[in-house]
DNA sequence: GTCTATAGCTTGATAGAC
DNA sequence: GTCTATCAAGCTATAGAC
């Protein structure tokens, strides 16, 4: 039913040039705002070819949106496993992070993303499996390989990491958080490393900070 | 030409009457995708009623989202200054805004400023300054108010707060990401509170961990 | 103020020539 | 495989009765 679990990505040439024409304008029209006569225009093909390579409107953006999120980060994630010192490293990940998501083309599929996701949760799923999931699962590792951390929970920490650039990209850069509250991304995660790494400056007395109340 | 900047909300019931149907429309179909037909037969009264009342559909559209996110909001942030010991007052915080935001309503409107952020970039600003600049700045000010918790960029700090707080709604509600990473609110936050606190346990030679190289 | 009826246009999808 | 031509359905917005 679904092409979503295993995708054996071979695009021939007159199918990228379709979806091409579909990311522009899918991008910044969004789902219903796309009628396929725009994106026969924009892609320089007619209609019926458009839906003799893909079923309909909806296998078109499917495809288009399956295509983009692997395509973009199997170049990110290929890496395997994160080495280096803590404080290098965390800012390299930041940097990598912050120039790869800060893209205008990467910003609006995430836009996309979040807009369809409850009319097409599955592409939303493939979305938070590829790019979060794996990004979180890594930086987990690292932790859990460096104990003199001191970190407790390495997963939320990672989550913790990620969610606050992630927060900044989309609060920033998608609802014009810097025309109205501008904050320097350098200071975002230097703060934000400074945070993780104090942990190891201390005695560790797990959870003696709070006591939770559920 | 905008009304955004001072919004006297005085609304008549029938008015309320459109607006609670046409709610129902678009945060689930999005702009594009709500008819105003639909919304007619939603709200119980005519198409031209609608008409009469709001000059179109990007009238009726805006109206309702600066409805929307003003008259949720204010009954969250009119208590003023936060007050209290901070591990239990970082908890209730967390817990106030998990119970708030993770109301599919809210969630809904969330996702429809985000979609419809480049249309209309006036609702995306809003937003953001009604909900997460007040959040950031009354916590930013908490903190300046308690040197004793040794935070050296407050304004950072709550940014990272409120971030990983939104990241984990925006990931796993609206991004299905309870179904493929699932992560527990409680755990996460307490991670969260941790990591601030554990500031003021060591000493501080703040910006000795890291080498900014920019 | 609120309704019904409809104008004028665009949509997703298809048929048939080449 | 790719094109042009076309269909039925749905769209925003308005006109005019009451």
């Amino acid at each position: 039913m679904t092409s979503l679990d295993v995708v054996p990505f071979s695009i021939t040439p007159k199918q990228e040039q379709i979806l091409q024409g579909a990311m522009r304008v899918f991008l910044s029209c969004g789902y219903a705002g796309t009628s396929m006569d725009r994106v026969a225009t924009e892609a320089g093909v007619s209609k019926q070819t458009i839906y003799s390579h893909f079923t309909n409107k909806e296998g078109l953006f499917k495809a288009l949106l399956e295509w983009m999120t692997l395509s973009r980060f199997q170049e990110v994630y290929d890496g395997g496993q994160l080495r280096g010192e803590p404080a290098i490293l965390l800012r390299q990940v930041a940097k990598i992070y912050g120039s790869k998501v800060a893209d205008q083309n990467y910003l609006c599929l995430i836009r996309l993303v979040i807009a369809e996701s409850d009319r097409f949760p599955e592409l939303a799923k493939l979305f938070t499996t590829t790019v979060i999931k794996q990004g979180r699962h890594l930086l987990s590792q690292y932790f859990e390989t460096h104990p003199e951390l001191g970190i407790a929970d390495p997963e939320a920490i990672a989550q913790i990491f990620f969610g606050s650039l992630v927060s900044y990209m989309l609060v920033q850069h998608i609802l014009h958080g810097k025309d109205v509250m501008p904050m320097d991304y350098d200071r975002l995660v230097t703060s934000l490393i400074n945070l993780i790494l104090a942990q190891s400056n201390q005695d560790h007395k797990s959870g003696s900070n709070y006591q939770a109340d559920s």
